[in-house]
DNA sequence: GTCTATAGATAGATAGAC
DNA sequence: GTCTATCTATCTATAGAC
């Protein structure tokens, strides 16, 4: 939480928290450096003193959120039981979600970021592992749709205005129990499956 | 479904059907209008001639399943036992989705498409009308969080090259049961697909 | 670290010939 | 309906002064 310390890292964070505003609000390809280099103050050529790229910047943006996505899946997998790796995964999740409302999120589904998405190496991981961990060996087609509706959907609550109203941890609350009921578990007597 | 009859229709539709296949790809804001005339091999003269602006493109591409989904609440509207008003709005929403997979459900969430979108007076309601029609008296907080994880799931699912292998049929029938799911009512008993 | 200046490419859009 | 030609604006990116 104590990042702009050191004089270099706090010109490079008012980079990342103002280009991660402007995605958000019109898409990677729909920002220019120039918005970015205008809402903190400054000229475009000292937004690339910071980054050659724009693609820089997302994937800067997405690195952080989805190493410790993965970090929380490490420690689901060290679950033995199901029902715990199950309950982890999507407290993990959820909390991913919501580290960042209306913008990481919006990032992940956005075509701009598509391509700098593929070059982190572990966003590749992410998602087989999220499928493994939240189905376990239930893949029937049921459980492969109610799987790709629950990350649609958490992404859409990510970025949606529409539960603005809801702070964080009644949201997550709910999300986690929706998110049980989605993929059949029922969360009130210990994550059970059908 | 016959449309590209009459010689102007022709040439609209081919600037229509290039344009959701690379808006899908891209993003509006990531695709030119160079990137379409390419596509269909004529100039952007060309296709300024069909529409004015990109937005007109995008307005056009969201208008014609917009109103479909809308006739689809009308009648809904008009059903008056709650069970049925639901199933009638699940199917019409999947239908809708279905209807143009990695199409539709694609712009409906694109940034460089909000402004469009706004303009379609039929949009603004329809998000109400959906609420309204699928949650009915119920409007807890998970109620609401509940909708909105089936919204973005089902935009997700439209998108989403991992389902790909299911085909229409299959995919509509669970859609709706993980739908009727995730909204808390009795599938089995209640609603049924078909 | 931030600036000015500028290069080179491409964007959206228009005019007018065919 | 489609073309060529062209306009203006903006884009990414670089070079070099401070």
């Amino acid at each position: 939480m104590a990042k702009p310390s050191s004089p270099r890292g706090a010109a490079r964070q008012r980079v990342l928290d103002a280009s991660l505003e402007l995605f958000a609000l019109h898409g990677v390809s729909g920002t220019s450096l120039q918005m970015i280099a205008a809402r903190i103050g400054v000229t475009k050529a000292a937004v690339y003193f910071q980054f050659r790229t724009k693609e820089e910047i997302v994937a800067a943006l997405l690195e952080e959120p989805l190493c410790a996505l993965g970090r929380v899946l490490d420690d689901a997998e060290r679950e033995t039981r199901r029902v715990r790796r199950v309950e982890v995964t999507l407290q993990g999740l959820v909390d991913a979600v919501l580290a960042n409302r209306r913008g990481t999120a919006m990032l992940i589904r956005d075509p701009g970021a598509a391509l700098a998405l593929k070059q982190i190496e572990a966003f590749t991981v992410v998602g087989e592992r999220l499928e493994s961990l939240l189905l376990g060996s239930r893949t029937t087609r049921e459980d492969r749709v109610s799987f790709a509706v629950l990350m649609g959907g958490l992404m859409q609550v990510g970025v949606s205005p529409y539960l603005e109203d809801l702070d964080d941890v009644t949201l997550r609350r709910i999300l986690i129990r929706v998110g049980g009921r989605l993929l059949g578990v029922d969360d009130e007597a210990g994550v059970r499956q059908n």
